[in-house]
DNA sequence: GTTCTAATACGATATATTCGCATTGTTGAC
DNA sequence: GTCAACAATGCGAATATATCGTATTAGAAC
């Protein structure tokens, strides 16, 4: 990782120019909402948590702003199940650290728990290095995420 | 032609009746496809393959059988990130057995991959026992994805 | 066969996301 | 600082996947 991505706003926003992006305002705005913010946020989300203060900025140029965010590595994109995409903070940029996702099927709250990182951390290296070696594939990410009911919906029978 | 418990159409359909659904035409010649197909096929695809044979049966139908199947746990619902759902014959009714999916992010292939598949069964037990004491979900799925560039598309630089 | 009602086809609709294009704003050269 | 080039934007329209409403059809219990 670059020494200069992590740290404050300034150097944030380098990440734009130093890939052709031009640093706008919308662009500082959205990348700001994500160091701000621990939740898995929709392109409506962070469109609703910005009208108020920049109604300039448009939900279109959220979800290309998003796009670009999500191609450079800077936030990550998931799908919980609800028909929408939601994105957070890289893993490598975020305090949270490396984690993966719990979703209850009731009402579709997220845990993002990180018990257990080593054995994770270890099984995802030695598969993907078989991966690697046996498909030839070069391997850029993975998805571990586990689906159940959380305690309140087990009780209502959902 | 004798079929033998568990396999051949005449079981097959039992599914439906035992769960209170009608055994429609529909639902026999879709859950045929699924028998008759390794790929993950998406509902249009479904829709498509069947049309020439089948040209009464409606898209809806399509949708609304695969929910019913999906429901009842026979068939099992992916998103490989293309902007439409999977879907493929649950793990304990496939020839091709329990595996995770290994995805080309340049063209789209997937790989039904079945390697180390003990030490993956061993890391999500451990990780399911372990979830479900720590957040007390009911753990009901799982999902493994791992993303790359196949050899084809490496080449070609995408 | 008759009857009850689940299942269906079809068109209309919902919802997330992307596109086309005229306009605006950022940037680098001067 | 000024200016020109063109990237970025807002807006409305379009796309695409999936769902819904309703009149009609067809499965299955008798």
């Amino acid at each position: 990782m670059p020494y200069h991505l992590g740290f404050g706003p300034l150097h944030r926003y380098g990440f734009y120019k130093r890939y052709g992006f031009r640093t706008t305002q919308a662009r500082q705005v959205i990348l700001d909402v994500f160091y701000n913010c621990k939740e898995h946020l929709s392109a409506e989300d962070i469109y609703l948590k910005i009208h108020k203060k920049y109604p300039g900025i448009s939900l279109t140029t959220v979800y290309r702003t998003l796009e670009i965010l999500n191609r450079l590595g800077i936030i990550e994109k998931h799908d919980f199940g609800d028909g929408r995409a939601r994105y957070e903070l890289a893993h490598h940029l975020c305090k949270k650290g490396h984690h993966h996702h719990l979703v209850c099927s009731g009402c579709g709250k997220v845990i993002d728990y990180d018990d257990l990182v080593d054995k994770e951390t270890d099984f995802i290296k030695t598969i993907e290095e078989h991966l690697s070696k046996r498909y030839r594939f070069k391997i850029t990410g993975h998805l571990v995420q586990f689906f159940g009911m959380c305690p309140e919906c087990s009780k209502k029978g959902k």
